[in-house]
DNA sequence: CCCCGTGATGTCAGTGACTGTCATCGCGTA
DNA sequence: TACGCGATGACAGTCACTGACATCACGGGG
């Protein structure tokens, strides 16, 4: 594994995905990523943020993945319509990968830093869906608050889905999550 | 300020806010937060987990406050209004001290380890509004759901309120948003 | 009035995350 | 072949945070 070696970037992420997974987040130093990956930690931190940012670097690309469900949504959907599709379309997408999806999140689940940083990512993605939703019209707050309830029903959902490894696939598990937060609200006392 | 002066802990964390204020938060150690208490950086560290938790001891009696305000709802309020009451009431209590607020909010803002910090807290706050439904007879996934929800919309009104210094009170945003939301999902395709 | 146990604090010496700076290397290009 | 450029290495430094041990103030028991 010479100095010029392709890859850096996937070999970092590789390694220290390992690494978390065989002895835990803070029991793993930069260093030793580095030099898993026959690199340095100074060239760790060139292509990472910090130590947690090397298991999020897939974030953009669902960020990406939502914003444009949204944007394609037929024209008469209502935004907590759209919101469901591109939530649904990113379960699909974890769906994919299951055991790798149930790594990473036992990883993540483990220490506390990284579930501070997966809750930043969830945030900034509950942003992207309010950004795209402005893009189609919708006004504040209904924007921001469609946006973030999806999130929350994600989050519901994906926990759900963790927890029960026969149940459902997960698009199915966030569906039925929005519906039934819409039952609970038809079954609040009317304003 | 001698060694053994009463309060440590609410001089250190007057000290920090003050400082975060002044110069911003990664430009202050712990060892000047300190300093201007009269104590040693260890002591700061005896008191507080980390430099960011200085600003959030707060958050025990916040949840106390809603998990007793789910407890107490009416014995046929729903799930969501009574995740309503809650976050009402925790509008209210922040609205007595709109200064104060609005400060803390400006340094949490100014800083992304902040803003992570708070994200874990409002997490927090959601796991206990969906434990106190769980004590009220409510189901899983249903819990969760509904105390989720009910956390991203204070989010969404808090950020609205504090985006209009001169519009309603922090309970009436919040109410608003819950019934903006219940509209959302009236308008939704039915399932 | 002294002795002594108990917390809270001080002191000191680490480890490790992260950063700034400059040297070096491999590769494409004029 | 010389040169420029981007990626990497080497090194020193700051600071968050921790463990271990000494020290101080205050209370109760003798």
């Amino acid at each position: 594994m010479s100095r010029w070696e392709p890859n850096a970037r996937g070999r970092l992420a590789e390694a220290a995905l390992a690494l978390y997974g065989e002895q835990g987040f803070d029991r793993t130093t930069a260093a030793e990523i580095a030099a898993r990956a026959g690199l340095t930690e100074r060239t760790f931190y060139r292509h990472f943020a910090d130590k947690r940012e090397v298991l999020f670097h897939g974030t953009d690309m669902v960020r990406e993945l939502l914003a444009r469900a949204i944007a394609d949504a037929p024209a008469g959907a209502a935004p907590m319509d759209a919101v469901g599709t591109a939530v649904e379309a990113l379960g699909a997408v974890l769906q994919e990968n299951p055991e790798r999806v149930r790594l990473r999140d036992t990883v993540i689940s483990a220490n506390a830093e990284l579930r501070e940083r997966e809750l930043t990512k969830l945030a900034g993605l509950a942003t992207a869906m309010a950004d795209a939703l402005r893009g189609r019209g919708v006004p504040e707050p209904a924007a921001s608050l469609a946006a973030e309830t999806g999130i929350a029903v994600f989050r519901t959902a994906f926990a759900h889905w963790i927890r029960e490894p026969h149940g459902p696939d997960l698009p199915g598990v966030v569906r039925a999550s929005m519906d039934e937060l819409g039952n609970a609200f038809a079954r609040r006392t009317p304003a």
